[in-house]
Order: structure tokens, then C-alpha cells, then sequence
DNA sequence: TGCGGAAGTTAGGTTGGGCTAACTTTATTT
DNA sequence: AAATAAAGTTAGCCCAACCTAACTTCCGCA
């Protein structure tokens, strides 16, 4: 067989989702991803993230010791980059439209977790091209904002 | 107090914006919409639409009458044309960089329950740009494609 | 007109993902 | 090193939305 598959992926909620890209950005902060960490970056209990992170450990996508800590498994850093990425990709988007950063904020958080590979794509070029048709660029915030 | 508010809105759940959206599409194509229509049409039991057209009706979305059917009220025809027009406005603007009809729906269905209106006005301004621009949209679908 | 099947409903169960309260472990401070 | 504070954990709960099984109502047709 060529080219063997090495992603398994099979769905990651919603949730799980949330928890690993906010798990890599503490990670990538501050070194580390504390339990009262992410309940506050995720604005819910610590009894909440714990039941997770033990959850996250039984799935292979970090590894968790009791009290101690955790760290991402190669699995969970996959889909927490991939998941950054779409955040990433985005806020790239929305910022060239010109909308408020608290507007893009949410509703890219919301976003994020439902836009496909070929859509992200394709929002990616575009980006690209549009990054270089600052008058049309600007045609569409002016109109944006007006009214 | 002047420019009284007329739309209560209030942040429907996910689920319920689904509801009404496949409602209002049924009832714009076959005239009613049965529980065994939306059941159908959504992919659950009939029981879980039953349970959910209660709710609804509870919430003043809709009236409905034990075996007898159910209609929109104004409030739940205004929230569901709006859920309809995000979805259309973001299936057009997708369609428009050659994204796979199987992939638009997709999408469109996880992520017009996140999109806030000034993005949405944002993505149909730049909609209606980039239409008048087919050179700079053949260059996205091309390079999407490419690989 | 009454009966069988389709549609609708009810009751009760499951699952994911949250919560609080109470407890344990770890860290800090004196 | 003992006391206290902070972090982490456990147990038990709740709620939204789904499910199946069993029951009821409705409707077309012999």
C-alpha cells in the first residue's frame, strides 16, 4: 500500500477542541498548561477541566499524571496546530474585511471548528489574492462601515 | 423612550435555529410541515422533534397543536429567515470560490450558527466585489484546485 | 363504517459537558 | 516543620438533545 496513512483524526468535539488549541497556546506561553490555567482561558471550573484532561489522557491525546501535570501527545499537538491554523487562517480573513476584533474574536471561536480543509483552503488564497487589492479591500470596509 | 425594540431575539440554541430553518424551508416547498417531515429532514426521531416542537412552542416560536401540526409565529419566522439568509449568504460566497456543493453544505451548516451580522454583511459586500471581478476569482479557483 | 397502517405522542433512558461542595495534595511562608 | 493558601481531585448533580419502545390518534379504503 502507498502512502500510508498517518492521521487518524476520526472527530474531535467541539470541546475537545477548545480544550487542546487553549492547552498548546498556554503551552506555547508559558511552557506549561496548568489545570486552573485553562479553566480560566476557557471561563469554566477547574472539576470541569480536570474530567476533560483525564478524558484527553484516555483518548491518547495528551499524556496526564495525577497532580502533576500534562503534556500534548503528538496526536493532541497535530490537532491542536491544525486547529490553531483554522483560528489562525481566520482572523487573517475577517481582519482584511475590516471588522472589529471583538466581532472577529467570537465569531471566528465559533467558526473554527466547523470549516473543512477545502474551505479553509480556499479562504487562504483568497486572502493571499486580496492582500494585493488594497482598493477593493478598501471598497468593502468603506462600505461596510457605512450606514 | 424612542425607537422602541421590536425584535427579542435572545440567543437560540444551535439545534433551534436548525429546527426552524428545515420548518420554514418545508413549509415554503410543500405548503406545511409535518413531524415526520422534519424528523426526516433533519435525520432524528420523530419523538425528538415532538419533545423540541413543544419547547417551541413554549418559547413563542411557533404554534403548535397536539396532532394537529404547527405554524411559525412572527417571531419564529423572523428568526428563521434570518438563519435561511445567513445560510444563503455564505453558501453564495463559498460557491463563488469553487468550493464542492457537497463541502459548501457542509460548512455552511456548522458555521452559519457563529456568524455574527457584521460579519455577515462584511462576507456579502465582499460577495457582491468579488462577482464583478471573474479574473481574480479564476485565479483562487485555479490554485484551490491545484496539487 | 370500521380497521390497519402511518403519523404523532409519552415515558423513560443515555451521553456530553457543564456545575458546586467537599476533600486531598502541593506549595509557600513564617 | 507546621500552618495556611492555592491547586487539583472526587462525588454527585443538572440540563440539552438525542434515543427506543410502547401507546394513541388520525386517515384512507375495502
Amino acid at each position: 500500500m502507498p502512502a500510508a496513512k498517518t492521521t487518524a483524526k476520526l472527530a474531535a468535539s467541539q470541546a475537545v477542541e477548545d480544550y487542546l488549541e487553549r492547552i498548546l497556546e498556554l503551552i506555547n506561553t508559558k511552557g506549561y498548561a496548568r489545570v486552573v490555567d485553562i479553566a480560566q482561558s476557557l471561563k469554566i471550573s477547574q472539576a470541569s477541566v480536570t474530567n476533560m484532561v483525564q478524558r484527553l489522557d484516555g483518548e491518547g491525546l495528551l499524556h496526564y499524571e495525577k497532580y502533576r501535570g500534562l503534556v500534548l501527545t503528538t496526536a493532541g499537538e497535530a490537532l491542536a496546530r491544525n486547529i490553531t491554523r483554522r483560528h489562525q487562517l481566520l482572523t487573517d480573513f475577517l481582519k482584511l474585511l475590516g471588522l472589529d476584533d471583538e466581532v472577529i474574536y467570537h465569531d471566528v471561536e465559533g467558526m473554527e471548528h466547523h470549516i473543512s480543509p477545502p474551505t479553509l483552503r480556499a479562504i487562504e488564497i483568497l486572502t493571499r489574492q486580496l492582500e494585493r487589492q488594497p482598493a477593493l479591500l478598501a471598497k468593502v470596509c468603506k462600505q461596510t462601515h457605512e450606514n
